[in-house]
DNA sequence: CTAGGGTGTTTGAGCGCTCAAACTTTGAGC
DNA sequence: GCTCAAAGTTTGAGCGCTCAAACACCCTAG
């Protein structure tokens, strides 16, 4: 076996007496191989523990095979976990699919992250990427588009439905609705809604999650009673933001919440007085939801990880195509 | 500037008027140009935007200048969190010693993964892998150092120090130790530890932890009063554990818990019930301990990713220097 | 005045693959 | 029996870079 290096295209051609260009085809376009060659061919690959070269290929097809994504900074919540589940889903997706996930370090702001990721698309370290935790202000989508940097978002484009991209994103307001047809169900007529600070006005994920709460209850025709509280993404605020609430003459007999954090402290508000506490259900069934056994809506974010890299291949594949937008309905987490 | 295509190194050369290995030099090894050349090349260089292609490179240094590491299939607790931080602090340090780090999708087995990591290395998509997740039983390690592969390991060869290899891991016996001092120092006495199911028999994570929390206790003349319970990581299980530990005669007045999810539940079966509740530390600084005001102990996530890469950086640079090991020390985050 | 050592720069070859075009064989169709 | 297309296979060129060796030049030493 004293071969010299690792097998490439011409070893295993000469091994199986074909040239270089049908090892090639038999594993690229094994079609245009007549089967009984094919065979030979793959045989050879066998015997010799051949692996083709990605970076060889990539050079040749000047094309990187893969996708980055940005490793977050810092999370801010309890709710950060989605994203462990977002890469998980990428990278199998991408697996599948013959791309590889590549992370790249969040950097100081939107400019330099733009400029991170023109620089990974140059070098020819990645094709496209994914970008995360978009927001109305995000000024990253408008950038890459006029480099003319392929990319998918996971989010929708707030406010920006005048300059398409390929999108994905949960729907919210669909899962806040859920949260209220369970409480409906429960016996629940007095529902809260707990968000954050300024949802309401320009489009946001919190605006959209609001909306859902009460489309839900103006269909159990419950518009009326609308109660609401604003806390930030932080537990402590959220239990003083809830107290408040209770205390209140017309006190709800439960709460939706914009995110498990919100609902951790909207939880311990709610039980850390007498009486029925109001029930809480909380957003993103993160494992604290579970240990409070709160029923919590979960993001399809195995899902809409597929999604993405389904709407990149094709993009790469189809730069011309029209721009497309995936919204995916999450699901109601009961508490076992 | 009409040019045809993206810069090259020989584009950049003739603009230049050089050669494209003094071009080439310039990026590399500076030393080696004379400094007007110098000046002259990045002028060109600036002017036509030239990105060296990454591909090109890799194929001819048959290095891909890139790692691997995992993403995780699921998150089994709360504490899952400081996954992020880690992959965010290899991204980083990886970004300064031009490492790119790739995610791989978690396989079925063990098995699999090193299949998995074997084919990166042998395309050439990485040099090495970060091993996560460690554990005594893991096979991982010995596969990868039968077939050659390079990796560096976030956790210790628990129970296999005679197959010595690269690792980096947080010393959660000073953790815990830690966490018991800030008892003390707080006048409690009575220090109970709340644990995994098994720790204390083979070397683990749970058992290292646990050792930090007696030693501790000892050194303060409290051995003794030794108290002690087990749960699975569950939160609700946790409360259960430590309902009856705190129903006991010689009740404990504060709980050092092996997790954070161990301490919401620490935490909960504590405060439902009259009296003085007992003081509970949990571990890992999750954003659920500071939701909950809890001390929690805080592994230095982002310097143990950033020691991984130096550990790989030096081997790849090193092939057969010794096998090294870092502890990196935790510190205690107490409630704002 | 020339041999010899630096320093700085260029040249040739090749990394392992894919594309496009060229070539060879086969088998129908008339 | 001959032509022509289809099917299968090979050839040539090149992707953009790095390595090693070759080269040109200047300066000092004998």
């Amino acid at each position: 076996m004293a071969e010299s290096g690792p097998a490439t295209l011409d070893s295993v051609a000469a091994r199986a007496g074909v040239s270089r260009q049908t090892v090639s085809n038999v594993l690229r376009h094994p079609s245009r191989v007549a089967a009984p060659t094919r065979e030979r061919v793959l045989a050879a690959i066998r015997e010799s523990g051949y692996r083709p070269s990605l970076p060889a290929r990539q050079l040749a097809t000047r094309r990187a095979h893969a996708i980055a994504v940005r490793a977050e900074r810092q999370q801010d919540g309890i709710s950060g976990l989605v994203l462990d589940a977002f890469y998980h889903g990428l990278a199998e997706a991408g697996q599948d699919n013959g791309l590889r996930v590549l992370l790249y370090a969040q950097p100081e702001d939107e400019a330099a992250e733009v400029a991170l990721i023109d620089e990974l698309v140059l070098t020819g370290a990645a094709d496209a990427v994914v970008l995360t935790a978009t927001s109305a202000d995000d000024e990253r989508p408008a950038h890459l588009r006029a480099n003319g940097t392929t990319f998918c978002a996971f989010g929708r484009p707030w406010g920006h439905d005048d300059e398409p991209h390929d999108w994905v994103d949960v729907d919210g307001a669909v899962g806040t609705g859920l949260a209220v047809q369970h409480l409906l169900d429960l016996g629940r007529r007095r529902i809260a809604y707990l968000g954050w600070p300024g949802d309401g006005a320009e489009p946001s994920t919190g605006t959209d999650r609001r909306r859902g709460w009460l489309d839900a209850l103006a269909e159990a025709g419950l518009g009326g009673a609308a109660l609401e509280a604003r806390s930030l993404n932080d537990a402590a605020a959220a239990q003083a933001a809830v107290a408040e609430l209770l205390d209140a003459p017309d006190a709800p007999d439960a709460i939706v919440c914009a995110s498990d954090t919100l609902a951790l402290g909207a939880h311990r508000a709610a039980t850390t007085r007498g009486g029925e506490p109001a029930t809480v259900v909380g957003f993103d069934a993160t494992p604290v939801a579970a240990a409070l056994g709160l029923a919590s809506v979960a993001q399809p974010i195995d899902q809409a990880a597929h999604l993405c890299i389904e709407l990149l291949t094709g993009r790469l594949e189809t730069p011309d195509r029209p721009a497309q937008g995936l919204l995916v309905p999450p699901v109601l987490h009961l508490p076992t």
